[in-house]
DNA sequence: CACCAGGCAAGTA
DNA sequence: TACTTGCATGGT
């Protein structure tokens, strides 16, 4: 159960980040594949050099599932070589993919026509697909309307003392989906707000100045992630 | 030089 | 169940 208290604040802090902040036009993608595999490749990864790998599967005109289910993993490995652990994250595109092909003949239309609750769930069995991955699949790449958790996401609610330290994926999700309406335009914003704080303003471990956050409530020390 | 970045799975006790 | 470790490049 979500108190009022927390809730109140969810949706304070979403008002103070999208004031500061503005509108973000999430996610950074030409195309809802291109999403899938972005996510796949900024895990654990700075996004600068996620860019960089994309840019190169684009160059080999690779960027769509016949093409990338066609060649060789150790092909992709090398195309994605910039984005760091390369060999992992070629392995689990060609999961992925295989997923795909055998599910809904390589068609993601088909894949997001399924239940969400339903496809979130076999997606999850997938290898290298956790909790983040697939909900930044299902949000933005499909549009549905799930909350996607990651680690700026617990820093920043952590610190406001809206969660512990060590709450579980499903319950920070379940903060946001209590305390919102359940709108995919406004988790798409949202999301990408506290990644945007996170990155620019939250990165101490103390409180930041000129954080857009600053003066809300009671703030905490706590530890960088990990 | 050390530390970090839009995680996840597999191994260990 | 609860930690720990491997995966790897590139920027600060």
């Amino acid at each position: 159960m979500t108190s009022n208290r927390h809730k109140e604040a969810v949706r304070k802090i979403y008002e103070r980040l999208y004031q500061a902040i503005g509108p973000l036009r999430w996610w950074p993608a030409d195309s809802p594949f291109e999403v899938i595999i972005g996510a796949i490749l900024t895990q654990n990864t700075s996004w600068t050099n996620v860019e960089k790998a994309i840019r190169v599967l684009k160059e080999k005109n690779l960027l769509h599932p016949r093409r990338l289910y066609a060649i060789p993993e150790e092909a992709l490995a090398q195309a994605i070589r910039s984005s760091g652990f390369f060999n992992l994250k070629a392995k689990r595109i060609k999961s992925f993919l295989g997923f795909l092909f055998q599910q809904y003949q390589g068609s993601l239309d088909r894949m997001f026509s399924e239940d969400t609750e339903t496809l979130r769930g076999k997606m999850l069995t997938i290898n290298g697909m956790g909790p983040e991955t697939v909900d930044s699949i299902l949000l933005y790449a499909g549009g549905k309307p799930v909350f996607v958790v990651d680690a700026y996401t617990r820093r920043i609610l952590s610190r406001h003392g809206l969660i512990s330290e060590k709450a579980g994926y499903e319950e920070i999700q379940q903060l946001f989906m209590d305390s919102l309406e359940k709108d995919a335009g406004l988790f798409n914003e949202y999301h990408a707000l506290l990644v945007h704080t996170g990155k620019h303003h939250c990165k101490k471990r103390y409180n930041c100045p000129r954080c857009p956050l600053e003066g809300l409530g009671r703030r905490r020390r706590v530890a960088m992630a990990r």
